[in-house]
This record gives C-alpha cells, sequence and structure tokens, in this order.
DNA sequence: CAGTATCCAATTGGATACTG
DNA sequence: CAGTATCCAATTGGATACTG
C-alpha cells in the first residue's frame, strides 16, 4: 500500500508524491509560507491533523525540515524539496492548460486573497500603507468584503473585517470574475470592459491598480484545449 | 473526499492525478502500450481490476479515449493526455536525483525487460533475428532467465522461457546492476571493468551491445543529492 | 499560536476467482 | 485476451474538541 516495487524514477517521485494533498503543501512552501498556520491559510480545506502529518511525511522524505524557531516550529524546504519547482511548475501549466473548468466548490475567497497578497508589485506601489478592498456582492455575507494591508514589502495583512484605514482602491466584481482575473482566462482590461468588474478610488489608482496585483504565475501560459469559465460561474461547453 | 475546493491548476491537475497508480498508467500509455494486457506488463504490481478501475477514471477525465478495436478495446492517449508528457518528465528527473535509492521491492526483472524491448535501437541492430538473453544469478530460478527476441522494430518478445533460438548475447549481472546500468546510475563500461557485469556471445556482438541496448529516457539526467546504490542492493549512507 | 488526540464512516485497493 | 465480480481487511481523512 505505499511502495510501487517498481525502480522508475517516475514511481519513485510519486512514491511521495501521490498522496492526497501532498502536493499543494509543497507548492505552499515554494511559494514562502514557513510556519503552521500560514501553510494553513493555503489549503484552507484541509484539516489541521492532516497537515501535521502530511509536513511530517514529507520531513521523513527529506523533502522538508522543520526547524525550532523560538516556541514555534518553522518549515523549511531541503534542496531536494526546492528542486520539486519545475515538477509543480508542469503540473500547474497544464492545469492552465486542460483543467480550466472550475466547480462551484472551487471559487473561494479567501485562498484567492492569501495569493493575492503575497504577490503584489510593492516597486510599482507607493510608499506608505496601500489599502486594497474587495467585494464579491455573489459571496455570502460573512466572506463578501476582504481587505489587502500593503504596509511594506514584508508586511502585508489579509483581513476579512473592515481594518479602519482609508481604502486607496476597491474592487467590485463576482468572485468568479476575480478567480478568472487572477488565474490569467480573463483579462482586467476585458472584465473591465464588459462591467464585470469596477473599480472605486482615485482615477489614477484606478489606473496603477492592475500594476500592483500581479496575476497567478500561470496567468502567463497560453490557453489550449478548453474555453475558459468566465463571469457568471456557468459552464461554457467544450470546443 | 475527491476535489481540493481550489482554483489553483497545480490543485486541479492533482485531482486527476494523485491517485495511486494513475500517473504511472499514464507513463505505459505514453511509453506506447495500447492494450490492456500490454498495459499491464508495465505495471505488474497493479491488480488488473484497479487497472481497469484507472483507465475507466482516466477517460472520464478526459485523458484516455477508449476505443473498440476489433473485439479488442484499444487504449489511446488524447491531446490533454499525451499533453502530460512533460509532467512525467518532470518527475523522472526529479526520481533520479533525488530517489535513487531503491529498496529491494523495487528490483523487479520483469519490468526492466519490458523497459528494455522497447528501448531496442533496431537501426544499430543487424537485418533478422536478434536474441538476447539475460541471466541473474541472485534472482530466484523462476525469474532467472529471460529473452528478448527482436524479429523486426515493430516484432520485439520478451519471455521467460527458452524460445530455443541461437542466443546473439547473454548478459549475466546482479539483478541491480543491470537495473543500475539500465537507470544510468552506473555505466556500462564501469560495470564491465569491475566485473560486475559480464557478456556472452561473438567479439563483435559484444562490443556492439551498448548500442542495441538503449538506456532509460531519464538516464542521461545530471545526479546530483543522494548516492546511487550498486552492485549487491545494500544502502549507501546519504551524503 | 501550533499543533495533538480521538473517533468513526467511507473509501480503497489487494486477493481471488470467474467470464464471454 | 480483456477484462468483471465479489469480498474484506486496512487505511484514510474529515470532524471535533482539546492543549501548553
Amino acid at each position: 500500500m505505499t511502495g510501487y516495487g517498481q525502480f522508475c524514477p517516475i514511481a519513485k517521485t510519486m512514491e511521495v508524491l501521490d498522496e492526497r494533498w501532498t502536493v499543494l503543501v509543497v507548492r505552499e512552501l515554494l511559494c514562502g509560507s514557513h510556519h503552521f498556520n500560514e501553510l494553513r491559510r493555503g489549503v484552507p480545506k484541509m484539516s489541521p491533523a492532516l497537515l501535521s502529518k502530511r509536513l511530517r511525511s514529507l520531513a521523513k522524505a527529506g523533502i522538508v525540515l522543520r526547524l525550532d524557531d523560538g516556541n514555534r516550529t518553522r518549515y523549511e524546504l531541503t534542496p531536494g524539496g526546492r528542486a520539486l519547482a519545475p515538477v509543480i511548475s508542469a503540473l500547474g501549466e497544464w492545469g492552465v492548460q486542460w483543467r480550466s473548468q472550475l466547480g462551484e466548490e472551487d471559487y473561494d475567497p479567501s485562498l484567492l486573497m492569501w495569493d493575492m497578497h503575497r504577490n503584489l508589485d510593492h516597486d510599482a506601489m507607493p510608499d506608505g500603507r496601500v489599502v486594497l478592498a474587495f467585494r464579491f456582492p455573489d459571496v455570502e455575507p460573512a466572506h463578501r468584503e476582504w481587505w489587502i494591508i500593503a504596509e511594506s514589502s514584508d508586511l502585508v495583512d489579509v483581513c476579512d473585517a473592515d481594518p479602519g484605514f482609508p481604502v486607496t482602491v476597491t474592487v467590485v466584481s463576482a468572485l468568479p470574475t476575480m478567480v478568472h482575473v487572477w488565474r490569467g482566462d480573463l483579462r482586467w482590461a476585458t472584465a473591465l470592459r464588459d462591467g464585470d468588474l469596477w473599480l472605486e478610488g482615485s482615477a489614477e489608482a484606478q489606473r496603477v491598480l492592475p500594476q500592483w496585483l500581479r496575476l497567478s504565475p500561470f496567468a502567463a501560459v497560453a490557453r489550449q484545449g478548453d474555453v475558459a469559465v468566465i463571469g457568471d460561474g456557468s459552464r461554457s461547453p467544450h470546443t
């Protein structure tokens, strides 16, 4: 039930990566998360017990190092773990090209905010605090409003309660619209032109927002295979 | 228990590939197997019930096509399935670099023969029938001797019973030695020089055998990370 | 914050035997 | 040849509550 009993290098790799959630935990580590609750925010639907278990397996497999960091534990990829980057890239590139259709349950605003908050282009942003607000009118009230507070490149917070700071720009759209813009399935300009997404704030801030908010690392991958779902989450048929 | 509930393209890919054996079935299809029992030979430790189940899942996922081919079923990759080639390559490259240590149970002579038989360099081989014999004195009698009978590029058989044809060259070694030569962990020349592997047959046939028998597609990948196990299957410590 | 402990229903997949 | 049927032990992982 564990190994494959094969000398094939693909089999030897899958022995380590084929368990549910494992690859997503590695993805989070590659994205720069180092602490347990930070990792949890990248895999919000994974139970903490299971995350703990996977981190131990990955440590045993020589992919993750668990380090004592004061009274917390710090997780670090080993060189072998970092060498998984091309594997993770290949998986993401295939996914964006051949699995672009999402189900209802895939639209998770907390994950979107978590992804966006660590991909801001701080060089393009003004000095001082920038507050980005998001409103998704189609989402249940409890998860409808979000704030990203960028103080500096190493201090960016996400919260779902109004932090009280003046907002630099507000983005309003259906959640699937923002998700597909982030994924690169739908262009900012197209969504704005079609009225599927709109901005509130100074004209200048509205103009530069798309530079501040970078897109998914896979957004630039050429699309093929199937048609993206856009707008309201209804499925487009395969072409 | 099935999806991850994430819009992340890596998660969407793993929803299709994270089940045990699935990636190895795709590997077999990419290697050119098209029929059920042909696929089985590439995953000898997988039960036929499970192989059947995985082929159905892959068909449902749009990766495999099941075609009626006379009274048998033919399996074909879809364009999306063929597009998994870079993913499979990345997995194999990582495995060869970071998981080169094999366990006892990974040394499977039937899989080795199956891999080798489809990687012959027919252009380097003479016209007419070429018979390669293998003897692994360390393996239990029932799986100690193997023959690869190459009639032409589209007619190559593997068997574990003497087919009775004159043998062109015989290779004798411990099974791990041949496996590590195939994987590229150990060079032909080194194994021959150290007496870990020897050949029987005409001097000319011995000389050209390494051209006929090509190595694993991952044999040329640069090694790093850990030290290969060679020779008798005992473990070398990590460096 | 960073996990651990416990429980349990559901799934998984190996084994074996059988079939047109 | 190309699978299907059945059974069952073992594992898995989600849920919930708890801890220093």
